[in-house]
DNA sequence: TCTGTTTATTTAAACGCTTTAAATCATGTC
DNA sequence: GACATGATTTAAAGCGTTTAAATAAACAGA
């Protein structure tokens, strides 16, 4: 790198003016073509590289897009962000991914990060506990934001998610369906609106189907496969002889069964399992996972299209968008078994 | 937002000019200290917000480090960015994340926008095929590189990762110590330095103990779950009846175990199987994964740390760090069984 | 009171780009 | 040849910081 290379260089090298150099660069139809030719041509030799920073600073766009999540480990969010991915590469602008681990300080650094960095917009799954003023600090500076996966109430922010009430129910009433009638719920974490809202889909569920609510049925924990691996025993021990597992997501669901399978039991067989999510791994956990489609691959897509949307200039008149999930029906679940 | 607080916004208002508050926010012994509280109670009062693009422009600093492996979603991939992510978050460096898909590219472009962004450094994990140009377009216009993962040969760019061959040959020597003959080696690619590494160590590993090598044993194939998958049933009905198996990596090798179990057969009683990494999930595969562990964490937070200290300045003097794996038996893995 | 030092603050010039009004050039018409 | 018209090009003013150099203020020593 002898020096670096900038408009005015390619500017001078040519004999013209910087402006046309910018304008020519950027195909504005105001330079003639001919000149146009010349200065890529020229900007190409020169090896001239574009400085966002300072047509930023000028123009006050950035190309950037903020994205933070729990954590990208997580196969569930790495979905969406693969999505998020597509769709915004598609349009050529750069994303900054942050997980912020349920840590609300973390999450505010990171969206202070892209205040200062000048982002043009955030598609942000909020950190449990978000205060409100956190939840607006991007939109009050002009940020457009984008909520995904877990929804805040009563505000006024765009938000796309699977409808977990419904997609839990479904998942339960297959169960059911199969003759299951002590039916435990692992995994997961009732302090945010989708722990509730599933939650909530087993519970009427249940009622609906004339089946007593046992509150020790409910096992909270990590929504990792550790999770849900450590809570087997837990699970196994129980008085109440549970023969079905509805968990929180597939991670659980996996983790459970390895559980199930060190204790000597089959699951699928002697016990049946429902996983959430429908991950890719879903399909070749054995027994293939019984699961429910919670729409991760539409779920980005959209929160990315309407994020772009927006800040093309459309106004959206719909907040809340909820995804419908799907039944998976695999080798997990198996009509309840004469003991 | 009524309108922009800036550096003179805070300045008029306290009848001092810019400088003394750029100064005095940034804890610049120049400035009094009286003064100094008063300007920040200020910037803090009018909720200012530091623009990095006008100060990044002036000093060609960006505080941004960009990172490149094939797939975030990849839990290899994803430990070591953990890594990276905790050492550059202490050093309050943005990190900007993507993945390169093997595309080289999609590579360039990614290279191509640090560039603009004027990224301070970058970490990358090469995509298979990358030309030697791309590898120090970074280097070459003021933008240290660091490689990790996969190695170049014959190239001066620090580079940290597994000593492959010698952690193949601790999985491969496991085996023939079990009483192993004939052993398959499953999954991966032999394009990259990685592949060919480790197949060199699974060949002199099986050479050394007088094992004749069979080339038709070596199954290459996808890096994941759903690759380890589908070889086994190319793996089960070999002609050589191979009684165990050197897995590329963890996700083959779980992938592998369930292909085998939904053979009907069980891993670890009538198929031996190692993984490699050492992956959160290795432990709780039901059987439990014997693998190699791979230093993710230390490649990481090694890679990080290097890239910090060359930006301060300091020149280090080797170029390859090879972190030395380690065997971690568990229950995929047992004595030849007498037929 | 004057000079020299030290400390505190300000001035002014970058950093590399975009943008728009205004200037210049080329062309065609009468 | 004068003039209008349309096509190109350019000058100049920022965008919000940082920083070297200049200035001002305060203080001490003689």
């Amino acid at each position: 790198m002898a020096q670096k290379i900038k408009l005015s260089t390619i500017a001078e090298s040519l004999g013209v003016s910087t402006a046309t150099v910018s304008l020519a660069l950027r195909d504005s139809p105001l330079v003639a073509d001919t000149t146009r030719e010349k200065i890529k041509d020229q900007a190409r030799a020169l090896g001239y590289i574009y400085n966002r920073r300072a047509a930023s600073l000028r123009t006050s766009r950035s190309g950037i897009i903020g994205v933070v999540v729990h954590d990208i480990m997580n196969p569930f969010y790495a979905e969406i962000l693969r999505a998020i991915e597509s769709e915004l590469d598609r349009n050529r602008q750069t994303f900054i991914l942050s997980n912020h681990y349920d840590s609300v300080e973390k999450q505010r650094t990171f969206l202070e990060t892209l205040l200062q960095l000048g982002s043009d917009g955030v598609i942000m799954s909020p950190a449990i506990g978000t205060p409100r003023d956190d939840l607006l600090l991007a939109e009050n500076n002009g940020m457009p934001t984008i909520l995904i996966a877990r929804s805040v109430p009563d505000i006024d922010v765009p938000t796309f998610r699977g409808d977990d009430a419904y997609g839990i129910a479904l998942a339960t009433n297959h169960l059911i369906g199969l003759g299951h009638r002590v039916i435990a719920m692992i995994g997961g974490t009732d302090q945010t609106s989708t722990g509730r809202d599933r939650y909530q889909g087993y519970v009427d569920a249940l009622k609906k189907a004339g089946i007593e609510v046992d509150p020790v049925l409910r096992i909270p924990g990590p929504r990792t496969k550790q999770g849900g691996f450590e809570a087997a025993v837990n699970f196994l021990s129980m008085p109440q002889k549970p023969t079905a597992a509805v968990c929180w997501n597939d991670l659980v669901a996996i983790g459970l069964m390895n559980g199930i399978q060190r204790a000597g039991l089959v699951p699928g067989r002697d016990i049946s399992v429902t996983g959430y999510d429908d991950l890719e791994e879903a399909s070749i956990a054995t027994p293939a996972l019984t699961t429910v489609w919670n729409g991760q691959s539409e779920v980005g897509r959209m929160a990315a299209r309407a994020l772009l949307d927006k800040l093309a200039g459309s106004h959206a008149e719909d907040y809340l968008h909820l995804i419908k999930p799907e039944m998976r029906i695999r080798q997990s679940t198996a009509p309840l078994h004469p003991r």
